[in-house]
DNA sequence: CTGAAAGCGCTTACAG
DNA sequence: CTGAAAGCGCTTACAG
């Protein structure tokens, strides 16, 4: 496809192609009349300069790289945070950037790694921001060190790098399910865990664990379970939990995730036990899904098209002005409590 | 942020520019030794050649541009083809394509065409896939008359741009279903038509009013409404078509589609009447919900995976050929039964 | 087999 | 106010 060059509207409307740039890129050093001249054949003709010209001579793409780290198959049923897709793209455009979504099945693989660096190096963004990434992972060091401006969602940077920022949890999500559930009699609480190697998963376990102390509860082994953030890993490690309990149930789990929950639940309908009655159930995240599920699932729920907004704001801050006020934001969770949590009237024990 | 380029290669390399470059592009007339030198300094730096460059030399961006056409503020929760955003960034990934995702609001609106054309001028694609078009839309005939390629997901060209393609859903789906109720014993039929600018819902409506000729069934005025392809426009249908015909309701009620069905659902749910007992419900497209609706939904369902596959592969065909097999593709619908359907055991009148 | 040179489409000092 | 020229990072005939 040939398209038309600044050179030609330049003929066109009989100026040289330093007064058409001069014109495109808004130069007050031109007058109303020329201005009005060129900008008349550039409608005409629907030229806009090409990107390969404009970014040699040192301009932005206004790009953002969004890499989606992922191992599903189906983003759109696997990850909660995929349904957010729509608000970075959204949020891009009103600052005037374009988005190049990309799938990263596994950040440890060299021909991935590989991938990821070209992407950068190939000028094709001005930034990235990335999803699902486990704590230290080398490649992201390796592009904070090469200089890459990094937006990262739930991740911590122990380092430091000027030009990383990070929108993650709150970190107290878990204490504040227990203290829900220690208000209405729960003293056998039984924790299921997610990806350890996420910063948000970390921060709810830590939470979870600090509540239970806080009231003086006691962590039983076969009661603290390490899953996924997976539907299959909830049900598997309540599977598991039932199995080594089964003399002694708790009369709640806690998810760390709500997707983890729906795992909780199904194998809570398969053993035929009742949720809420026989035994609670939390999640934490704010999956839309929440409030359709039977019982509808009490969980810490966040404002994912927030937090990614603010992501996008960050960081493109970043590319235009070298800097951002806050490296790290830590975004509050809200209880929002439905029917998978019954209070118990009498205390077990 | 200043990156490393061919000269810089080519210096630490010992060779010229033209050399780096005959090692990149795996020209043949290069000694396995030289290339191997320097392919060991580009590994050594992570050089990747910059894309300005390689283009203004005429090489592709191999980039698509995704342009999802919605008002919807929530493509995740109101597009059904949003699901497989996935298959689309995955397939091109495969043919060694990035995805550029753009969401456009209205393709009737100056802006937003100013917006689309600018995007495929600035040279950042190679072609354009489009969701969610209705027929004739004037900026698509622009696109193709200005050369550019075009991937459509529901569409067709009555031009017959030889640089189109579009992927579209069978023709005859509501037959198929009007063939399976009449079966049932259904003789009262009612028909929410979705989006009629869409392709499909032509289609579809088409096909029903087909199928109740076939059979020699009435098509009744206040058991034909027009909804959208919205959950709010079946639902609104719905309590509109009640209403009309309170004193004769009909058997069924076929949508257009699975989202318009789910509005069906909540008004029937809303005055009371069982659904399947008393009015059946069918739909079409293959909603991943239908399994867990309560009752399951009755469908003719699509393999959308497949489909935006397909339509990846003829774009990259389109692009890197000139010149794909067949411009238009229909693909087929599988009728999947499930309980929203019942047997009329007497047949009405 | 390989380097010097031209050229892609821009922007931006520079000179006037 | 405006044009000629340099330069960004590549690739590709061209010449040797």
């Amino acid at each position: 496809m040939k398209r038309i060059n600044s050179t030609e509207i330049a003929k066109l409307a009989g100026v040289s192609r330093s007064t058409v740039s001069r014109v495109i890129n808004n130069y007050p050093n031109v007058p109303e009349a020329t201005r009005e001249r060129v900008m008349q054949i550039i409608k005409e003709n629907h030229y806009y300069p090409q990107l390969s010209g404009k970014m040699l001579t040192g301009q932005k793409s206004r790009t953002l790289g969004l890499f989606w780290v992922t191992n599903s198959t189906s983003i759109a049923n696997d990850t909660l945070s995929s349904r957010y897709f729509m608000s970075i793209v959204d949020e891009a455009a009103s600052k005037n950037y374009l988005v190049l979504a990309m799938i990263v099945r596994n950040l440890y693989d060299p021909e991935n790694i590989q991938f990821v660096r070209r992407i950068f190096s190939e000028g094709r963004i001005d930034a990235g921001i990335f999803v699902g990434v486990d704590l230290n992972t080398p490649v992201i060091n390796d592009l904070l060190d090469a200089g890459e401006i990094l937006g990262m969602f739930d991740y911590t940077d122990p380092a430091h790098h000027p030009n990383l920022v990070a929108v993650n949890f709150e970190k107290n999500s878990g204490e504040k399910l227990i203290d829900y559930l220690y208000d209405l009699g729960h003293r056998k609480i039984a924790i299921i865990n997610g990806n350890m190697a996420r910063l948000s998963c970390i921060h709810r376990n830590e939470s979870f664990l600090q509540g239970m102390q806080k009231h003086g509860l006691p962590i039983r082994n076969e009661w603290l379970a390490y899953a996924g953030i997976t539907k299959a890993g909830g049900y598997n490690a309540t599977k598991q939990l039932l199995q080594d309990s089964a003399g002694d149930l708790p009369t709640v789990i806690c998810a760390n995730n709500d997707w983890a929950a729906y795992g909780v639940y199904q194998a809570l309908y398969e053993a035929n036990i009742s949720i809420g009655d026989r035994i609670s159930v939390v999640g934490i995240d704010g999956h839309p899904h929440n409030e359709l599920a039977y019982p509808g699932l009490t969980s810490v729920e966040f404002n994912f098209k927030e937090m990614f907004t603010i992501l996008v704001d960050r960081v493109t801050d970043l590319i235009e002005t070298g800097q951002t006020g806050q490296n790290e934001y830590y975004l509050d969770g809200r209880l929002v409590i439905r029917n998978s949590c019954k209070k118990l009237t009498e205390l077990p024990q």
